[in-house]
DNA sequence: AAATCCATGTAAATAGTTACATGATTGA
DNA sequence: TCAATCATGTAACTATTTACATGGATTT
């Protein structure tokens, strides 16, 4: 598993808190990583025994104490040493595929209204995937690699996005088609 | 979690053994979902406690004895209620899109090689998926709903290896160019 | 008055991976 | 003779999810 090593890629652009790292999942690097707070703050917890990771409180006023994370040169060194491992397969889990494999025993309506609404969702995202996308073309012409490969990677977010969404169409429209055939 | 669920669709197109199960996750279907053995076998022993599933043993010449899993009519309805339920919102876990966003910290040739690698399988599962649509696109034509779910999940898993092929070669590219202008 | 944001955690349950284990047959 | 295929499993470990838990500040 790698979220140990997604967190110390995040700390490694800029310090943060556990709450700031999930807030991260649930924004924009949500497309491409997911964890939950529990499992952010006890890994937090784990990566800072493994000497990865070091925090200070912070105080605040009118809201919560909070650890402000910061990775160790360790941290460093294993992230060097993590991404020189060979890449592993992607484990692949989508739900939605196994569901078209069973379509014939239920009403094709009722896939129809699901993908509806992930497709809603999908907008949306892609509506702000886009957002950032612009930010990154009107930027003057630059060279550096890091920078290069994040505006890649934003790129393939929104490819992906408006490819599932276009094939999501087109599901819909087979799952119409039928619906129709059989009210006839 | 839907290892369930996905077993049970596999069960209710074919009576099948734990390994056969095992052999469709390694196959075409592997592009949607994946299971090791282990877990497929300890799963079927939950669905078969559940009711879900029923098993009789084949006896083989030269070969150990197997067990023949067949879904029940329980099996059959949970599949329905299952359908019925919304669709969880899909979690990605996408290393390649994390170590992206390290790569200042090491050597761009070695995402170069780690890419490569993945190319190379990447372009042998494209050729059997394609090889399939082949056979379909030769069947006359056919209206049957479940026939164009299947079509459809197919040319989104070509689809799927297509793009991201493409994609990771405009990757290898940025990291020749940043290679060969820090050589220079 | 209710919901959301801030900010942290623990505990229990379920899911998934890795290691260990067996043993005959078939093909290179 | 070495590896792969067939066919099944258990045990230990790690990862993930769900539920429980607190409590002030701000927004609707």
């Amino acid at each position: 598993m790698s979220l140990k090593h997604t967190i110390l890629v995040l700390l490694e652009h800029e310090k943060a808190s556990g709450y700031d790292i999930v807030k991260k999942f649930k924004g924009s690097f949500g497309n491409f990583w997911n964890a939950t707070h529990q499992q952010v703050y006890q890994e937090l917890g784990k990566l800072a025994d493994a000497g990865f990771v070091e925090w200070s409180c912070i105080e605040q006023e009118g809201k919560p104490d909070k650890k402000d994370y910061c990775i160790t040169e360790a941290g460093i060194e294993e992230l060097r040493r993590w991404l020189q491992t060979p890449l592993p397969s992607q484990k692949v889990k989508d739900h939605i595929m196994v569901r078209m494999a069973a379509q014939h025993l239920v009403d094709p309506m009722v896939l129809w209204h699901q993908l509806q609404e992930q497709r809603q969702r999908c907008a949306l995202k892609l509506a702000t995937l886009k957002g950032y996308e612009k930010v990154f073309a009107e930027m003057p012409v630059h060279n550096a690699l890091q920078l290069e490969l994040t505006y890649l990677s934003l790129k393939r977010g929104i490819q992906l996005q408006e490819t599932w969404l276009e094939w999501a169409g087109e599901v819909q429209a087979v799952l119409e088609k039928h619906s129709a055939a059989k009210e006839r």
